[in-house]
Order: C-alpha cells, then sequence, then structure tokens
DNA sequence: ACCGGTACGTACCGGCGGTATGTGAGATAC
DNA sequence: GTATCTCACATACCGCCGGTACGTACCGGT
C-alpha cells in the first residue's frame, strides 16, 4: 500500500522536520515560531497540527532525527571487532566530532535537557548517544581494560564530560587546537581508569 | 544617604528577586509568567520593569543569587590551608551536596545555560562554580597532586562530570545512596589522575 | 459517479512579554 | 509649612505566539 497520498504527506512532515531542525539549530527552541517552521516548510500551522500534538512533539521529532542520522555511523565503530580499547578510543574521538555540528550541539547537547524536560531525555537518550556511551564503557569493563564500576554511573559522568568539552571546542577562538586538547585530556581520564 | 525610599525599593527588588527564584525553580524559566513573579512578590510589572529590563535580566539576578549565597562557603573550604588533596576532596563533597538542592540544580545547572545562552552563562560562571573548581584544579597541580595539564580544559570536562552528577542524584529513587555512588566514581576519576 | 476520510488551510482565541503613560508618596528647596 | 520635583511604582494596552475549531479540497476505494 504505497499510495501518492501517503507519499505527500510523509513528504509534508519531512519538510517539517527538515525546517524544525534548521530553525531550532539557528534561533533555539524559545526563539523559534511556528510560524516560522510553518512559513520555511510552505505549509500552514494546519498541516503541522494534523501531523504533531504541538510545538513540543515536533522538538522531539527533530531531536529523534539528528540523532538518528547521527548514531548510525557510531553504532558501527563502536560494535566492530577487535582491540576493546583502540575501538573504544576510535568511538570517543568520533563522537567529539559529531559533537562539533552545530545541530547536534544545539538541539542534542544543549536544549533537549531543557525542553524535553530531564526525565523524558534521560529516557530517550537511551537509545541514543547515552545508550551508546554505556554499551562502550560496559564494553571495555567486559574486556577487562578497566575496573569494575558501576557503569551506569560511569557512562553519565563521561557523557557530561563529552557534552561540556564538546561545547568547549565549539565556543573555542581555535577549535582545532582545543578538540585536540579535550581528546587528550579525556583519553588521559580513561588511562586513569585503565588497569596496569 | 540612607533614606526611606532607597529602602523600600530594595525591599521590593529583593521581594521580585527571592519570587523569581521560587517560581524559576518550581516551574522552570518558560513555564513562569511575569505575572505570577509580580502577584507572589505583591506588586505589579511596572515595579518589575523598573528594577529590571525584562525576563532575561530577571533570571540573571536570580542567577546570581543562588550562586552568591552558594559560593561562599565553598570558596571559604577551597582557599583553606592544609593539605591540598584533602582540601579538594572535601570541596567536591560539598559541591556535590550543593547540587542537590533544588534551586541550585534547575536554576544554576540545568536552565541557566539555555536561558542565559552558552556564551553569557560560561562569562557569568568564571566568577562562580566554574572559576572556583577552576581554582581548585590549579592548587591540585600547584601542589604536585595531579599531573601537568591543561587546566582550563581539565575543569571543564570535570565541571560537566559534576553536572551530570548532580542531575543523575537529583533525579535518582534513592539520592543519597547514588549520590555516594557518584562520590566515589568521581573519586575514581581523580586518583587516576593522581602523580603516583 | 459517488462517498468517506484524510490532509491539509483559515480564522480566531487566550495568554504572555513588553511598553507607554498616569499617579501618589516621599525627598528637596525656600 | 508649602510648593515643587522626582522617582518608584500602578494601570491600561499592544503585538506576537501557541493552540484550537472548523471549513474544504482532493485522493482512494466501490
Amino acid at each position: 500500500m504505497r499510495t501518492r497520498r501517503a507519499e505527500y504527506s510523509e513528504s509534508t512532515r519531512q519538510a517539517l522536520v527538515d525546517s524544525a531542525v534548521h530553525l531550532f539549530t539557528k534561533r533555539g527552541y524559545a526563539g523559534t515560531s511556528l510560524d516560522e517552521v510553518v512559513k520555511r516548510a510552505r505549509v500552514t500551522k494546519g498541516a503541522l497540527y494534523h501531523h504533531f500534538s504541538g510545538k513540543q512533539a515536533l522538538f522531539e521529532a527533530a531531536f529523534t532525527q539528528v540523532e538518528t542520522q547521527s548514531i548510525s555511523s557510531l553504532t558501527a565503530l563502536i560494535t566492530a571487532d577487535g582491540d576493546a580499547w583502540e575501538t573504544a578510543v576510535g568511538g570517543l574521538r568520533a563522537y567529539v566530532r559529531k559533537c562539533l555540528e552545530p545541530e547536534y550541539q544545539r538541539i542534542i547537547v544543549h536544549e533537549a535537557p531543557v525542553v524535553m524536560g530531564w526525565e523524558r531525555w534521560r529516557e530517550a537518550e537511551e537509545q541514543f548517544s547515552f545508550g551508546l556511551l554505556r554499551t562502550a564503557v560496559q564494553l571495555l569493563v567486559d574486556a577487562g581494560e578497566i575496573e569494575e564500576a558501576p557503569v551506569e554511573i560511569m557512562a553519565r559522568l563521561l557523557f557530561g564530560a563529552l557534552s561540556a568539552g564538546a561545547s568547549t571546542i565549539a565556543s573555542s577562538s581555535d577549535p582545532k587546537r582545543t578538540g585536540r586538547e579535550v581528546e587528550r585530556a579525556i583519553l588521559r581520564v580513561l588511562e586513569g581508569l585503565r588497569k596496569k
């Protein structure tokens, strides 16, 4: 059942999400009006409220789209075979790079916890960035690379450190240099946790 | 020049800030209307806009008040004489406890970066929590407790980890237990950085 | 060809942030 | 003491925005 109407509908929905991602990235959630969103998508608010229950739902759709696009390549990296430590370091580097993209920076790192509420955000992140990071930490523990520890807590702390690092890089006057410094600093933290 | 009018004025300003702190903590920035704020302070919007240029300025006043009250005791702890390592650990414990207070949690940790904008927030935090943390890290480096490193970056990462830990504790079903786990986890990270 | 339902568009509402202006109590000058 | 000035508010109003109610055109099945 692949009708034309369904295609049109999906297309307008996609246009709305794309518009939302663009504007939320540029002006933030509170600074973006739905009139702007629908204008950019060349529809009206009727279309928006047909596809989404409100502004929050639209934000969650934008959130999900950005996260989905971002996570797929990282998951492949993390779950690949090979030395656990090297794999984790590679994933770390990739994640830091991902955090530098404006869309990820603003929508996922900065605004999502406030807009969605911490509880809902935490729940949603289980299947995205945070879930991936926890998996990576668990793999390191299983491989005996770092000492036993409450994985949940460690993953939370690492997640916070990574986010702060990404923000630091993004607002730096010399992002490339700061990026290298952040990477090295996180690596030193990880090395400190490593079994001898 | 200590006139009655000046005292009244300062009193109403303080009532507005107190009201703002209470409501921003309870319902967040976006969820709080200025009508509610002025109603609770038993004044009108005229008074509010006489003392503050707008909602954002009111938030910054609330931010400053919460931070100022929070920081003073911590500063005394950190700058005290004695073993640098023990002092730092004590400061860490005190900061984690501070992050458990709802006002600090919501206004300072969660909403400030989004409401004030990351750049402005970063600038303001220089003289509050973050500045204090950087001082602590610098003291540890000076005392030779941890290896030389870019203090700025390390402080940023630690700050992010602490914030994430505080959020985790606050939304935990068993905050006291989670609090101990977070403290132990951060201590392990610090121990990993410590010189042998 | 007709009908049913979906995918929108249109018009409107209530609330909120912000502003322009009025006003009265307290400070000031004589 | 009283006239005047000033400033700390109060009042009334505006425009914008999120959300809703309702109208409508068009596609798809029969």
